[in-house]
DNA sequence: CTGTTAGCGCATTCAC
DNA sequence: GTGAATGCGCTAACAG
């Protein structure tokens, strides 16, 4: 293992001398630069992060933390995320901790042990909730974090998010603009910002169409394959059936479609569907029979945002410029049934 | 943050004597260590890995490092693998770095960095190959490892594996006992070791039963259902097709069906089929029509001891009780035919 | 049993 | 521009 001592000698300077050099401080001739970065690369020095990290407080080193589920294949979300994230900052010489924490006692723990002593210090949280108290404690704490979503509407941390309200209302709103008065949602569970704001959104989009919101109507549970046949048969079964349906994810959507054929309704003729699309793998609307009307905003569009928001936030930058909103788009696929008035 | 410093002035003690009743030593009175262990928990104590790691040149610090490659469905085993392992550390309070590595460059460079800069000082091994650069480099480097697999049958490092030469060797078997003669073995990647094993078994079986091994009915490809399918196809076409066909792994076994059923070729009356299941979830053996026979090792079983026998080795102890064999269960489940002589 | 001393590799004062 | 000294938090000699 080479050291910044070994450069030091091998060049002839002071080790102080090598590293301003190597960390881009201006009061460094640009020949002993230009000589330092040469001996670096060919003795293939790699700063000792431990080391850094000692002195400077800081080193580099992010983490994401994972509640301690069994995987399944409905994990495909986070699956997705862990290898982008990782790899992005593989490429941009990062180390990333993957922490998939222990069911029992307070998350917080976690993040406490990873920055007390593993010398973490940035984080990417993933599904935010109300009253997070993984957000409370690493504020706190000041370290840097990135959201993907966020717990309030407005902010004043990094985050990486999709307008959820308006997702829900524009899938409403599709359906209304068909002739659709008794509107389902296979929404998500309760604890989850965006799965509050999505309703906003169709308690809304309802609203202005002079349309009664029916509780029974609004079902919120896990986004599983589970949660779509079961409320999709609770909804069906009943004695007002609504005449369009929209899932929070393409995992509700799959389960309500099983349910959907296993009582010989058909899309669109008997009954409208329409949902939300991450667009994971294996799990395209476009891939449904019919093909499925959604709004999409691909997760794989996720992970570089939210790294890079995450760097410049470590870095310093103003918040300003780190609270992104990604894309929505609406892709029709004639899975809506024109209810005549 | 609370430091040694803090814990032993809260105390009365010097750090020393702080950082030994922390650490285990013999050197210090049963009373000074409660009241240690105490204060520490009291005042949610966690030692500084990066300090720790700058004096002993040990930071505790274990990695994975998987190739670049985009996720699929398929990956599953890297999925079940990453998610068992960094559970597993996260428990017993270890730090898991998981790197995707960028396809580019040397796979090596990976591992240097890590180890001089990042201070990791563990690593799992996944899919060992023929004169696998990752080993000879950890091995120079003397950084404790553990393989999922063999790099050669009789190795000198610790390791957990199953022994592919039996696999290979009893489904072969188990058709050859019906009467077949003619079989096919779809396998994997030559460059991997258990694949040649397997393969070496497979040919001891034909040998030992005096059968003629016919080179063009032995395929190796990617494990992946679309090698399933392409393979079947080759084999069931060719002039002198298999009466059975043997399976590197469910992936490869799903699309060997899929094309059997295309050519309206039933299981087992027109072809025999067996394969060897990792028990990989939704792609289990059990679950095609027909079930089908198999050697079966599930994967699911392999994260615990592997870690188990990395921190074992990095503690120092002896190899010996560190090569670890896996089970490998056979399931008979009818997908083989008799063939009378 | 306990405390004092030294040093891991690095970045950051402060002098020159 | 450059170098010498200091300390981050911790463990490992070395005394007592």
């Amino acid at each position: 293992m080479i050291t910044l001592r070994d450069l030091s000698r091998h060049l002839g300077l002071s080790v102080t001398q090598v590293s301003r050099a190597l960390n881009g401080h201006s009061d460094v001739s640009e020949e002993t630069r230009a000589r330092v970065l040469q001996a670096a690369k060919d003795l293939k020095y790699h700063p000792n992060l431990s080391a850094r990290k000692l002195v400077t407080g800081r080193s580099g080193m992010v983490g994401l933390v994972l509640p301690g589920k069994p995987v399944s294949p409905g994990d495909s979300f986070f699956v997705q995320m862990v290898a982008g994230l990782s790899a992005y900052f593989s490429r941009r010489e990062r180390q990333f901790v993957l922490h998939i924490a222990d069911g029992s006692g307070d998350i917080v723990d976690a993040y406490r042990r990873l920055i007390d002593g593993g010398g973490l210090d940035g984080f990417i949280l993933l599904s935010p909730m109300v009253d997070d108290s993984r957000v409370a404690y690493l504020r706190q704490r000041k370290v840097p974090f990135v959201i993907h979503g966020r717990t309030v509407p407005a902010p004043d941390y990094p985050f990486f998010d999709i307008d959820n309200e308006t997702v829900g209302h524009t899938l409403t709103r599709l359906l209304i603009e068909r002739g659709h008065r008794r509107i389902a949602f296979l929404n998500g569970p309760r604890r989850h910002t965006f799965v509050e704001w999505r309703r906003d959104g169709y308690l809304r989009a309802l609203a202005e169409s002079g349309i009664a919101a029916d509780p029974d109507l609004h079902l919120a549970d896990e986004m599983t394959e589970g949660f779509g046949m079961i409320g999709g048969l609770r909804l069906m079964t009943s004695g007002a059936p609504p005449t369009a349906v929209i899932c929070g994810n393409t995992l509700i959507l799959k389960g309500l479609i099983q349910t959907l054929g296993a009582l010989g309704l058909e899309v669109p003729r008997d009954v409208s569907v329409v949902a939300h699309d991450d667009a994971l793998p294996g799990l395209r609307a476009a891939g449904f029979d019919p093909a499925v009307t959604v709004t999409r905003s691909p997760l794989e569009m996720s992970w570089q945002p939210l790294a890079e928001i995450l760097l410049g936030h470590m870095d310093g930058q103003p918040v300003d410029g780190l609270q992104i909103w990604g894309p929505v788009e609406v892709i029709e696929r004639g899975s809506i049934a024109e209810i005549m008035g």
